[in-house]
DNA sequence: AAGATTGTTTTCAT
DNA sequence: AATGAAAACAATCT
C-alpha cells in the first residue's frame, strides 16, 4: 500500500498516539531477518526518552526530538506502523515494538520483509544523504516541470524516480496519468508544458484526495482507476478499455482510448 | 500452481 | 560521466 499518502496515514497514527511519552523498552520481534533495526545500545539510546515530533518526506516517515535521536521508517511494500495497547494481542509480523509510558505500544510491522526502521541523526540530513527529490506535495509547479520535463525515459518511471520526486509509487502514478490523459510510456521529455502542467495538477489532485480520506480506499470514488485496473475492463470515465503492459519493469495500467 | 504484487537497491548497458 | 533499464530481494495471495 505505501505510497506518500498511505505513509503519511501512518505517521499521523504515531502523532496521535505515540508523541510526548517516555520509552520504556525498544523490543525485537522473532524474526528480524533482512530488516535494519536499531543495535542494542541504538535501541537503549531510546529508552528514557520521547518522541515529539514526526515527520514525513516522500514514503519515509521520520519520529524523534529536537535533542534526541531520531528513528526513519521505510514500509517497504507490506509494513505499517502500528499504535495498540498493551491490553490487546501483539499485531502479527511486528519487527520492533516501542512500549511507551502507560499502556501505549508501537508496533513496527513488515510482513514481506522489505521495509526497515533504522537510527538516523535528523530528517534533513537523511533526505540529503539519500538524495531524494522534493516531496509530490511540496514540489512547486516550475521545479516540477523543470524536473519531470528534463528525463529523457517513459513520464511514468519518471514520476515514480524519488530522486526526482519523492512519494508517488505505481498505484499512484497509474492514476495521475490517467486523469491527466497521457499514456505511461510516453517519452517526459516530449510532453508539452500543457501536459507537464496538467499532470501536476492531477498528481495534486490524487494525492489531496487520498489524503483527506486517510489513505481510505473504500472511500474513493467509482471513476478512479484504482477501481477498474484489470486488463480489459471498461474504462470508468470515457468508454474505452483498460490494459496492462510493462513500463521501467513495473505494470501499468491505462485507458486506450482517452490516454495517449 | 505458476505468476503477480503497492517498495528500493544494485548492477549492467547505453 | 550519467542516465535509464533490468534483475534481485521476501512472502503472500490469486
Amino acid at each position: 500500500m505505501p505510497e506518500l499518502p498511505e505513509a503519511e496515514a501512518n505517521r499521523r497514527r504515531v502523532t496521535e498516539h505515540c508523541l510526548n511519552r517516555t520509552i520504556e523498552a525498544v523490543r525485537l520481534g522473532n524474526d528480524t531477518t533482512h530488516v535494519e533495526l536499531p543495535s542494542a545500545s541504538e535501541r537503549e539510546a531510546l529508552v528514557g526518552r520521547q518522541f515529539t515530533e514526526t515527520a514525513r518526506h516522500g514514503k519515509y516517515i521520520f519520529a524523534g526530538s529536537k535533542t534526541g535521536p531520531w528513528i526513519a521508517v521505510h514500509l517497504g511494500m507490506t509494513g505499517s506502523l502500528r499504535p495498540y495497547t498493551s491490553g490487546d494481542a501483539a499485531p502479527d509480523f511486528a519487527r520492533i515494538t516501542f512500549e511507551f509510558e502507560g499502556d501505549t505500544r508501537l508496533a513496527y510491522r513488515c510482513p514481506r520483509k522489505l521495509g526497515w526502521v533504522r537510527p538516523i541523526d535528523a530528517p534533513e540530513s537523511f533526505v540529503a544523504e539519500t538524495g531524494l527529490g522534493p516531496d509530490a506535495m511540496e514540489i512547486d509547479r516550475a521545479r516540477f516541470r523543470a524536473v519531470i520535463g528534463a528525463t529523457r525515459g517513459a513520464v511514468k518511471s519518471a514520476l515514480m524516480a524519488q530522486k526526482k520526486l519523492a512519494g508517488l509509487g505505481n498505484l499512484w502514478s497509474d492514476e495521475t496519468l490517467f486523469r491527466a490523459g497521457i499514456a505511461p510510456d510516453r517519452t517526459a521529455s516530449g510532453l508539452d508544458e500543457g501536459q507537464l502542467d496538467s499532470l501536476y495538477d492531477e498528481m495534486r489532485h490524487v494525492l489531496g484526495t487520498l489524503l483527506d480520506l486517510n489513505a481510505d480506499y473504500s472511500k474513493l470514488p467509482d471513476d478512479w482507476l484504482l477501481r477498474a485496473r484489470e486488463e480489459g475492463v471498461d474504462c470508468p470515465r470515457c468508454g474505452g478499455t483498460i490494459t496492462k503492459t510493462t513500463v521501467g519493469g513495473r505494470s501499468a495500467y491505462h485507458c486506450t482510448e482517452h490516454q495517449s
